[in-house]
DNA sequence: GAGGCGTGGGG
DNA sequence: TCCCCAAGCCT
């Protein structure tokens, strides 16, 4: 704790009131400014996500967190809609086989999140009575339910002073008050403490201030190329202040091309598209003289493109064996289908 | 702690 | 085109 000050901002808009201090308790410092100065801009600015709305339920904040999982906003929408209807309840969900949460995720990429929560539903129903549970602490202990996803539920569902540290929330650290370009390649410790430090006593004021520091990094504050001129605090911006300096490391890319992952993702696109098993030996490579397509256009299609990959025998063995170890496939007399 | 795990849009 | 990356979690 022996760290300098973690907000820098100006000097000239430094006013310490006598007796405030400069942690999250509030204030006049330099710190209040910026937890006041985020959320006007979030009361303001924030996109209208129905996970937002006033008629949101706990259940469904947990659905679109766990959905928000690496997968961008755009595409989680019309998906989120569709499991709200359909499953308004975790019971609802719960009560159907895990396979039909899987065929329900569509293509919004790790399918294993969509297993997750039908188990988080059946643990909810079996353990809370049907109701989410109100604490980080029991949040963590469902399936899919890491520390993120615990604190955005928390904060978010139940109006809870948590400490939410996600992507956005790290980038804007990062920037406005390390002055670095991107944060550490995994979040350390430091993060941590630093977020815990600069979130608000208040409760309703640190709710504000979480949601706000994401909204900015999704929106304004993004990796790529941020929009600092609609900055609501770019005149405090460490990162600014610096010139801007370039990330110190180069993000390494995840390998797709020929991997596992791009045929376990094949196979699973021929699953979700079958109504019915399907024989394992088509996944294996096209049948030349075969009577004709083992189900409707959507399953030959998508064997098609599996097949397009020319992956060996033994890798389409080992994505297949992978996938019936996580649970999103079962076999039966020589077929696979969906859980 | 490093690696595995999907998918598609945008720079 | 290619490459990054988007509200992480789990082992």
């Amino acid at each position: 704790m022996s760290r300098k000050a973690p907000v820098t901002a100006p000097a000239a808009t430094r006013r310490r009131a006598p007796g405030s201090d400069e942690t999250a308790s509030g204030g006049t410092g330099a710190l209040a400014h910026l937890h006041t100065e985020l959320a006007d801009w979030f009361s303001r600015e924030a996109r209208d996500l129905p996970w937002r709305a006033g008629d949101r339920t706990p259940w469904g904040v947990l659905v679109s967190e766990v959905m928000l999982q690496q997968t961008p906003v755009v595409r989680v929408l019309p998906v989120w809609r569709e499991w709200m209807e359909r499953w308004p309840n975790p019971a609802d969900l719960a009560a159907e086989p895990s396979g039909e949460a899987v065929r329900a995720w569509g293509r919004l990429g790790y399918p294993r999140r969509a297993l997750r929560l039908h188990a988080a539903a059946a643990v909810i129903v079996a353990e809370h009575g049907g109701e989410l549970p109100d604490t980080e602490e029991a949040l963590r202990a469902l399936p899919g339910v890491g520390s993120y996803t615990a604190a955005a539920v928390a904060a978010f569902a139940f109006g809870r002073r948590a400490t939410v540290v996600d992507t956005n929330i790290r980038r804007v650290h990062a920037r406005l008050l390390g002055g670095e370009a991107l944060p550490a390649p995994a979040l350390t410790a430091a993060e941590q403490r630093r977020a815990a430090a600069l979130l608000p006593e208040d409760t309703a004021l640190s709710v504000a201030w979480n949601a706000a520091a994401m909204e900015l990094g999704a929106v304004v504050c993004t990796a790529r190329s941020p929009r600092c001129a609609a900055c609501p605090v770019a005149a405090e911006c460490a990162w600014r202040a610096a010139g801007e300096p370039p990330p110190t490391y180069t993000p390494r890319g995840q390998a797709w091309h020929g991997t596992d992952r791009q045929v376990r993702g094949a196979v699973m696109a021929v699953l979700r598209a079958a109504e019915h098993p399907v024989a394992r030996v088509l996944f294996e490579a096209p049948v030349p003289g075969a009577a004709g397509p083992p189900a409707g256009g959507a399953v030959t299609a998508a064997l098609g493109r599996l097949h397009a990959l020319g992956t060996g025998p033994d890798q389409l063995e080992r994505a297949v064996a992978g996938l019936l170890a996580d649970g999103l496939a079962v076999e039966e007399a020589g077929r696979l289908r969906l859980p």
